[in-house]
DNA sequence: CTGCTGTATTGATTCAAATCATGGCCCGGG
DNA sequence: CCCGGGCCATGATTTGAATCAATACAGCAG
């Protein structure tokens, strides 16, 4: 990502695809341009909020520390997402520390000009709420495959995710390493491996940082079946 | 909940709180008034989304049926809190169904009322905001407890949650059955059972539908524990 | 090349929670 | 009164994932 020409980047974002074009240049030329190299800290929890994260490229992970004093991966975002919305306007303090799970860039909107845009023009505000709104269906989706799946299923969905293509079989490039996709998917590393030999018998096949799927339907049927028969099933 | 004085609590409640009084009238005398029965449907996911619902009495709860037909509970909420203001705000459908877990009393406030309000008072948008970063963080602090502890540990959490007094030892009515409280954790009530059980020697008694807690404070240190210690420290 | 560190797999074992099964208790209807 | 159903607790058993432990292997510094 050239420092040059990240406008086109940020415009094309899923946040600011949503404002109309006399919002974006004052915006953009507030932002604050960002580089982190792979685990950088980008803000720590319980504090102050300065602004919304956009990501430019890489990847930036939410996470917070249990009292037990485990790390609980909250939120991974990538490309053309944006974190931080709500609490930027509102004020106050992060409820998650974020750092970078890849090396990283991103563009960083000072709060203050977003609330000047939105005495200007209210339909900005009702961005800013379908952007929370995303996140909150995302925490919503995450926690009913908690719930309701085996830890091989989430594997499985994670990596229907991923996938760009529509085809049958395809190719998916893991976008970081295995610790951070089984953190992620609220396992330890060693299950995660576990539970890429069991998608086996189901068409998929790891290699280094790919994943290979063989009959896509599939796998999304395995991720769908009852916990109980996900592990009677193989074969 | 007599109908006549339903908007004292209304105005009392988190969400009309953040609002100024000029408001709060126009508000209300577009909403409707609604009671349910306990185990009546509010609304169904994929419904287009009719408006903020403010809990004025009683228990609501929204679930979601997982591709394999287990429901998952994601929240529940009680007197003076509301749900669906982004979703409401910006239009589309639920994401989640929802009912009464309890016989309960709601108000809806129609999503017209509260545009005109937004482009009258951009501030408006901040309130709405701020409910809707309430219900994020509720999720991020629930996907933490269901990543980092045990089910025993996230019911002392739960019972730690309903306390109101902030004596040493108190007791807790317990707001709904043992299944839905089960559900509610991401257990089943069997689970739920031998948990109870579970806390007996950290002084916790279960009655019917109360829970007393002899000593609040050992009851807060054990849900913060190493979930690898929560099994072996019993004593 | 050697030794090192971080990452990944694999095996043996333990353990929390689900599942399957039973029995108690309360409440409402015939 | 007894019967049946909902709710809850308890016991026996199975199972998914964590834990503990050993090993493999890539990348890199010296």
């Amino acid at each position: 990502m050239p420092h040059n020409n990240y406008k086109s980047t940020a415009r094309a974002s899923l946040f600011m695809q949503s404002l109309p074009d006399k919002h974006v240049e004052p915006l953009l030329s507030h932002a604050l341009f960002r580089q982190y190299t792979c685990g950088e800290t980008l803000f720590i929890q319980d504090e102050e909020a300065s602004g919304i994260h956009l990501v430019l490229e890489g990847w930036a992970k939410l996470y917070r520390i249990a009292p037990n004093g485990s790390e609980v991966v909250v939120s991974l975002f990538t490309r053309g997402e944006s974190f931080g919305e709500a609490i930027a306007l509102r004020g106050g303090h992060y409820p998650v520390s974020a750092e970078a799970a890849t090396d990283c860039t991103l563009l960083i909107l000072p709060a203050s000009v977003l609330v000047r845009m939105i005495h200007d023009d209210p339909n900005v505000a009702v961005s800013l709420l379908a952007s929370t709104f995303g996140h909150l269906h995302s925490l919503v989706v995450e926690l009913e495959h908690l719930k309701a799946q085996t830890g091989t299923q989430r594997v499985a969905e994670f990596l229907l995710g991923l996938r760009q293509c529509d085809d049958d079989g395809c190719r998916i490039v893991l976008p970081y390493n295995k610790v951070l996709i089984a953190g992620r998917l609220g396992m330890k590393p060693e299950s995660l491996s576990r539970a890429f030999s069991r998608l086996k018998p189901y068409g998929v096949r790891i290699e280094h940082n790919c994943a290979f799927i063989a009959d896509v339907a599939r796998l999304q049927e395995y991720a769908k079946i009852d916990p109980a028969q996900a592990w009677s099933n193989s074969g």
